[in-house]
Formats: C-alpha cells, sequence, structure tokens
DNA sequence: TTAACCTATGACAGCGCTGTCATTACTTGA
DNA sequence: TCAAGTAATGACAGCGCTGTCATAGGTTAA
C-alpha cells in the first residue's frame, strides 16, 4: 500500500482519490463514512484507490465542516495515581480502532482547572466527554449540561447523572470493609486516609458510618491529610496514629499505597498482624494479593469503569441510547490473612 | 467574563471579535498570535472584546489553514507502567500552559502498533512529537524523518537520534547495579526480568557484562519472561528461581515491582535480607525506601525525562535550536539495606 | 400508464482561520 | 526634498472536508 504516497511532500486528498476513481469527492467522503450510500462497485474502487494513494482524512478539515471534531475528551484528576491508570487503559482499549481520538485532561484534583480544561475541550467541539466524578463546581455543571455532545461521569454512583453515570458506591465499599473489621473482632478501628477528595471522602464517611453503628467509632483514631497518598506516607502517619492512639487494633487505609506503608510500618513497629493489627486497604491493587503477609483490600473494577463508560459513549455516538444511563459497577472485599484472626 | 457567551448557541468567531472592535479579522488574529505586530491600542480593544465576548480560537480551523495542529504526539509503550506514569506527568506538566495539546498513543510495545499509531498523528500535522526509545522499525524510523516536525526520543541515550534525544543509558545503569552487588560480596547474582522490552535487554546485558567481567556470570541465574512486570510475577519467578539455583545469594531485578515481589517471596522463603539475599530493583519508585527492609534500586529520572523532552520540543516550536539535542540524564544508584551487608 | 418514490451520485457553498501579497501612512538619511 | 524604508493594517483566496439541496435514472403502486 501506499505505493505512491506522498510523490512531493503534497497532501493527499478527496480530490485525489476522486479523480483517480473518476467520481466526485462528495462520492469518496460517503464511501468512507457511510459506504452503504454508494454503491458496491463503486465503493471496491474508492477502497482500492484511497490504499494505493495512502489517503487519510485529514482531522481537522472533516472537524471544520462538519462542526465536530472525533475528539473524546477525558478529565482525570491525576495521571500518576494507579486508579487512574487502570481507568484509563479501559478507556483507551476501548477507544481504540474506532475513529475517535482521546484527548486527556489532568484537574490535579482542582475544580478550577477541571473547568479550564473543559473549556478548552469544548473549544474543540468534542465527539463526547468523559469527567471523574459527580463534584463538579457549578459553572462546569453547566458547561457539561449545554456541551451538546454524550457525557459519561466515571467512578461513582450518584443521583443526578449530567447524562450517563457509571462508577460505584464509595461509602458502601468502605462501610462493608469497616463491617468485616468489626466481625474479626477488631474493636479499634482506625482510618487513615490521604489527600481527601470528594471520593475519598465518602470513604470516610462510609467508614465512619459503619463504626459508629458499631459503637467503635473514635474521633482520634482518624488521621487524614491532604498531602497526596505514596507509600511512605501510609508509614508515616500510621506511626503517628499509633503514637497517639496505641489502642488501634485495625487500621482502614483510604488506598492501597497507604495500607502497603502501614504493612511496612508495622513490621518495622514489631506488631504482629492480623493478630495486633488488622491491615485493609482499597482498590486491590495486584500487589495486595501477594504482600507477606497477603493484605484484605476492596477490590474496585477500574479498567471496567473505563471500558463500560467508553463503550456507552461509544453507543451513544452511534445513535444508539443505552439501556442504563446509570451503572452501578459495585465493588468485592478480597478478605486476606492481613484481617483473618 | 463571557458577558454575552453563547447568545444563540453560535460559535464566536475572529469575525465577530473584529466587528465588535471595528477591524479586519486578520488583526484579531494577529493580535492574538502575534502581538507585537499590532499597535498597542488596538490590542488592548482587542484583548477586551475577546474578553467580553468569550472568544476561543477554533483548533480545526487553524489548524486547516496553518497546516500545523497545535498537537503534540507522544508515543508511550504502556500506560499502566509506573515508569511512564511519571515521564508523562513530566510532560503534561511542562505543555500545560502552553497553547498545545497532547495526544497519548499506546504502542503496547509494538512495533506495528507504533507505526499505525504515528500515521495517525502525523494525519494531523503534529506540531512536534514524542517517541519512547530508538528501536522503531525501518518503515517508522523513515516516517520520523520525514515528519517535518520536532521529535524527541525519550528513555535512553543512542548513536543516531532522528532530532532531539533525553534518557540515560539502561547498560550503564544496570551494570552499576550489578557492580555493586559484587562489592557488597555477592558471590552467585541472578537477573530477574519480565516483559523484555528492548530496554529490558539493554539493562539485561549491562548485568551481563559487569557479571561476566567479575567472573561471577551463570546462565542458570538468568530469568525472563515476555509476560509482563507485576509483583506477583516477581515473586513467582524469585520461587522458580531459588528452586533451580539455590546458590544465588543476589537478585537484580529489571524493575521496582518485581524487586517488591521477591522481597515478600523471599521472607515466605525464610531467607533473611541482606545477609542470605541482596535485592536490587531499577526506577526506584518511591515505596522502595520505605519497604522493609528498604530496597536498593537504581533511581531513574523520569518525570525529569519527560519535562526536559518537552521543554527541548517548545524551544524548537519557538525557533529556538537546543544547545544540545543529545541529553544524558543518567542514574543514581540508591543504596539500602537490602543489599548492605 | 403515470405520479410518486426510491437510490446513487453530483454541485455548491462554506466551516473559521491564516499565508501571502497589497496598501497606507509615517519616518529617515543624504 | 525625495527615494527608500518601516510599521500597521487590510483584501483575498483557500486549507480539505461535509451539509444541503438538486438531479438522473430506475422502481413501484394503483
Amino acid at each position: 500500500m501506499t505505493d505512491e504516497s506522498s510523490p512531493s511532500g503534497r497532501r493527499v486528498t478527496l480530490a485525489d482519490v476522486a479523480a483517480r476513481v473518476g467520481v466526485s469527492a462528495i462520492t469518496v467522503s460517503r464511501a468512507l463514512r457511510r459506504p452503504d450510500m454508494v454503491s458496491e462497485r463503486l465503493r471496491a474502487q474508492i477502497g482500492q484507490a484511497v490504499r494505493e494513494l495512502g489517503y487519510v482524512p485529514d482531522p481537522a478539515a472533516r472537524a471544520l465542516a462538519s462542526r465536530r471534531s472525533n475528539v473524546i475528551g477525558v478529565i482525570i484528576p491525576s495521571i500518576t495515581n494507579n486508579v487512574f491508570s487502570d481507568v484509563l487503559t479501559g478507556i483507551y482499549d476501548t477507544i481504540e480502532g474506532t475513529p475517535f481520538d482521546i484527548q486527556l485532561g489532568n484537574s490535579r484534583y482542582a475544580e478550577s482547572k477541571e473547568e479550564d480544561i473543559l473549556r478548552v475541550f469544548l473549544s474543540q467541539r468534542p465527539a463526547g466527554l468523559i469527567v471523574t466524578g459527580f463534584d463538579q463546581s457549578p459553572v462546569t455543571r453547566a458547561l457539561l449540561e449545554t456541551a451538546g455532545c454524550p457525557i459519561v461521569q466515571i467512578m461513582e454512583t450518584g443521583e443526578n447523572p449530567v447524562d450517563m453515570m457509571v462508577g460505584f458506591s464509595h461509602f458502601d465499599a468502605a462501610g462493608a470493609a469497616t463491617r468485616h473489621l468489626i466481625e474479626q473482632g477488631y474493636r479499634a478501628p482506625a482510618f487513615i486516609g490521604a489527600r481527601m477528595d470528594p471520593r475519598s471522602q465518602r470513604r470516610f464517611q462510609g467508614y465512619r458510618a459503619a463504626a459508629l453503628a458499631a459503637g467503635v467509632f473514635a474521633e482520634n483514631r482518624v488521621l487524614t491529610t491532604s498531602e497526596s497518598s505514596n507509600v511512605s506516607l501510609g508509614a508515616k502517619l500510621f506511626a503517628e496514629l499509633m503514637a497517639h492512639a496505641p489502642e488501634t487494633d485495625a487500621v482502614l487505609c483510604n488506598n492501597d499505597d497507604l495500607a502497603l506503608g502501614v504493612l511496612f510500618e508495622a513490621r518495622r513497629l514489631g506488631l504482629s498482624i492480623p493478630d495486633r493489627l488488622g491491615i485493609c486497604g482499597f482498590n486491590d491493587l495486584e500487589m495486595m494479593a501477594c504482600a507477606e503477609p497477603p493484605v484484605t483490600s476492596v477490590r474496585t473494577f477500574r479498567q471496567q469503569m473505563g471500558k463500560q463508560g467508553s463503550e456507552m459513549l461509544l453507543a451513544r455516538l452511534n445513535g444508539e441510547s443505552p439501556a442504563n444511563p446509570l451503572v452501578n459497577l459495585g465493588y468485592e472485599l478480597m478478605v486476606r490473612r492481613s484481617t483473618t484472626r
């Protein structure tokens, strides 16, 4: 293929293909976008000419003429966070092979940044949008509502989707983990959280409600920070926690990085797991099952959220309306040795 | 601002701004792109009109007319790999605030996929390209060479950059780590590697050369797989290694995930670290310093690679020619308890 | 048989912007 | 004083494609 590509650097256009076949440009355009509208004979000839000339449509021209780009804008709050790289993988895997391109925006957990990014996306007349959560600022929310393209909110389930939504209840998931700790006989469960974005907040609330219900909640066993999560921070926070609240016998961590830090620090402090200390993470990253001892965690379906969100978007772009615009993917508590006593 | 934005959903164009100020569209265009070419008075008036009307340039129209998009194409082999999320962070941080947009392609460690992605990028007449490594297929290499835009190859240093290059020598880095193990008195160092992409291969070669030089190389202490890295795989491979080559007294891991798996598995096997077994990772992810015991690793400057690569690209797009088109960022051996005996 | 209706194709304008080449009004130096 | 230069602005065409409407030829139903 592309036998005669770039004969002189000049771009191969629709018109070139059309001339080769002896039809008008618009027919070639149709053959590519709506093959059913073109006779089989021409379709075949055009296909061959496209291959021979190495024709590739110009997305800018297409966007300008159709007033609709092939860009799917994705706004996530972090690109280093494992959680979002999994989500992204799901999105990229699904969009790949479609005519759409992904444009990624990193809001760094800032509402104002999210709004800026959205404005940039909207200037491109995106085909669709994927945004994280439902805690948008009022302005952002309004922009989304008038965006005029399908929109999926991912990572959470909630009441009023702008359009479609795929996620799970962070409150419920953290509640289930907390109840598990209590069932295992832990009587002084603590909560360690970092970054404390809206989803972390809801996880905390889930923990709090469950602990209160069992009569084992204590304010001094809650340790949170606005710093962003990492393993060292988990270790540091846990050391602090044990200094202030030595009665702590279990820790629910806002995520697995923190949990791993707690695991390492507990070992340094000589606390036996799961007897003296239970540890539960959140997200169930691959490493949790392999740790020593293996660490209990709440599995979340991150890649699936990206995949299903994208699929719903594609379906809408394909003119279909999804059976259910509000999908709850749930969670699964993966009980392991770190909390089994 | 945007007092009267979308009075009827119609897009605000250059012409609208021009009419408001009483100048021609081209003057507005110039005021935005080359402010020095417009009188101060008009510049101010135009700036105000832009704000009042909420004008945002249409990137598609701009790309079509100028025959150059504002897209910087980035091709990486994986988005889940921590290494590349760090690189990406460096890139996004640097490009943010410039008029450029990033388009991300995931080649999944496949040459053919890389070529496909590149073709898609090229169809957009990108402003610049960032690609991973220098092991492109001949076709891809040729496409890059005729791309007609600045290009940065990141992650490695090598002989023939297509244009610019920022990275380090994986061979040297792995060699240094191996020599460290030998200096610490380890006499049967093994190598565990997963995925074995070109950079992993070069790390292996660095290990091999150093081990051979010291007379401690043994084929049966090399365990590699094409599976992709994760912690469990590290544990699994290490268990296998110890079954086949029980004399092993140290392990150089292709990356930190594997190293962490080795750490956990060593604990399960009851091997004391660093006495019975030395462990050295690669990349120095944050968690290595916090592990118990802290794990020696080769620090690589991932975010810096993304940052500096982007900066070189931006400089070129700004008409400057970089002082040095071939930057070696080096590495740093972070010696910790896991190999100190 | 004929009006009504499809199906396959084409003509045309225009999406919103920028490259190129004027044009106008000032400076400037000798 | 005037040719030559500079700074600031504008006119115009066209980037490559698609939406819209028109057209030609063939099919259908009554």
